[in-house]
DNA sequence: TCCACATATACGAATATCCATATATAATAA
DNA sequence: TTATTATATATGGATATTCGTATATGTGGA
């Protein structure tokens, strides 16, 4: 995948915070994102088809349930955008609501 | 500026290469991208404003010049991600002949 | 002033993106 | 089989992006 190509991919919020949540909880099922992100279903669901038909993320289907991860094979320059994301401080708060809310989701399960 | 709408930014492959070119050559006029890239001139100067005005790129007229530089005011996270491009070993041939193209404009003047 | 060069912007058309809604598919249980 | 839950996809409309072309603006020299 060419560099400008993935950061489409990146470039709708939707799908970026799917990502981060995928990517800082390793893997996360449709529903929860769902959830965690206050977007309806469908919403979330297609755009995990985009990031998996490019190849970043992989689902893995357990019963009804479908996980997603990050494709540990990416190359290099991907993950360390990726990691540099995590990584940041000045970014921490503009993910950390969808954390929270995925963290209390599993919390009562 | 969001992430993913810095990730807009990059996700225009023209866009993405007048920002790798400026970031490796430091200082670069309009027409030597028009030149470097073979792309028009009103094609490059758009999508220069488009960086200009996101803040990612600063211009700076000298005469009938004008030369675009990487912000260096960006925060870590964007510097990150631009110098990541660049000394990405697998990208590489991705922007060589951009460079290429440049450097031989500035050696045959 | 008038002209040439460098750069920026305006306009319209083609295309792409995103969404809400409805519906389809898959798995499970009764 | 039927019902229920989880996930995926199709449709159509609103909006956004990109481009080529034409034109405007800015600068310097004759």
């Amino acid at each position: 995948m060419l560099p400008n190509q993935f950061f489409k991919m990146l470039s709708d919020e939707t799908r970026l915070r799917c990502l981060i949540l995928v990517a800082r909880e390793n893997s996360v099922s449709v529903g929860d994102l769902s959830v965690a992100l206050e977007q309806s279903q469908p919403k979330i669901s297609r755009h995990l088809a985009i990031l998996r038909q490019s190849g970043v993320l992989l689902d893995k289907r357990e019963g009804q349930w479908v996980y997603y991860q990050v494709n540990s094979e990416l190359p290099g320059w991907m993950r360390k955008v990726i990691d540099g994301l995590i990584a940041s401080n000045c970014l921490k708060k503009e993910y950390q609501l969808d954390i929270n809310n995925y963290q209390s989701i599993k919390k009562d399960a």
